[in-house]
DNA sequence: ATTTTAATGAGACTAATTAACAACAATATT
DNA sequence: AATATTGTTGTTAATTAGTCTCATTAAAAT
């Protein structure tokens, strides 16, 4: 085991034993499995994945565990409109947002200190408590224009 | 019928004429109602509230008919990861983003200048041609805190 | 008015996700 | 260490949102 996968699976644990929840096998795969490949992975991938590799873990586990890491800002929901989530972890220090092909369905990755400045201002100003945001952009890839 | 009715009645009828597309009763309702409210709607609720009006269309054509405003422009789709897209009248003059209480599912409305002009920006520099944007901030509402 | 052809309605179908529940396994209690 | 407790899992069934098929209907072109 690599010291990355060492130091998440604590990670791991102690998030599971901070909200009273149980550290079990099922949870740790699905969390690596996540860790493994930042990239944007739906439950369906994942399940696959985890099946391709001996790791038998059924698919209601997979929804369960995923939507436990997003309640627990561990991975980052990503809908990209096409009527299944997505999902990522979410490294706090590499945040990200998503510029996506509507023609070939590629995902670029974006950062913009300003938007995110002008995003904490929108939020104070109407009085939200600013949790996350998801932003999209929506167009014609290079290649396919 | 009011006058902003007559309007887009012959707007929806000038589209639909240009696209070598039929005018029908049924299309016509359906845009009436999303004109109407200009709100966050579903494609049930819209079919529901064509129904409690009397007026029976059926659910594969609101389907149909949302998808073929979206794809001319006059509507524009929203997602705000709820698994269900929700549609809204396409006001050009009146472009907005939401803000969404993950506690009530209230919905808000804000529109950054600055922050179009950077999402261009980014656009440019991965040379996509930019053709919409979903951009939705979640948090808690004042009420919900 | 008749013909042509697109649009509609009804319901079957699909994909993604969730719920119910019995069996099982991780912790707490004794 | 043994047992009780309670959360977690896998299986199956249900739900939800949306799509598809095809016979019927209705625009619009002739």
């Amino acid at each position: 085991m690599r010291l990355i996968e060492i130091a998440c699976k604590e990670r791991l644990k102690s998030i599971l034993h901070n909200e009273g929840l149980r550290y079990t096998s099922q949870r740790q795969e699905i969390w690596n499995e996540l860790l493994e490949s930042k990239e944007h992975r739906d439950a369906e991938e994942i399940y696959y994945s985890l099946m391709n590799r001996g790791i038998q873990v059924s698919r209601a586990t997979v929804y369960r565990t995923i939507d436990m890491l997003v309640k627990n800002n561990m991975i980052e929901k990503l809908d990209i409109g096409d009527g299944k989530a997505r999902f990522e972890y979410n490294d706090k220090y590499k945040h990200h947002d998503h510029l996506i092909c509507t023609a070939c369905g590629k995902i670029v990755e974006f950062y913009s200190k300003n938007i995110d400045k002008y995003q904490r201002e929108i939020a104070k100003k109407n009085k939200f408590e600013l949790l996350h945001h998801s932003h999209h952009l929506f167009g014609i890839c290079e290649d396919c224009q």
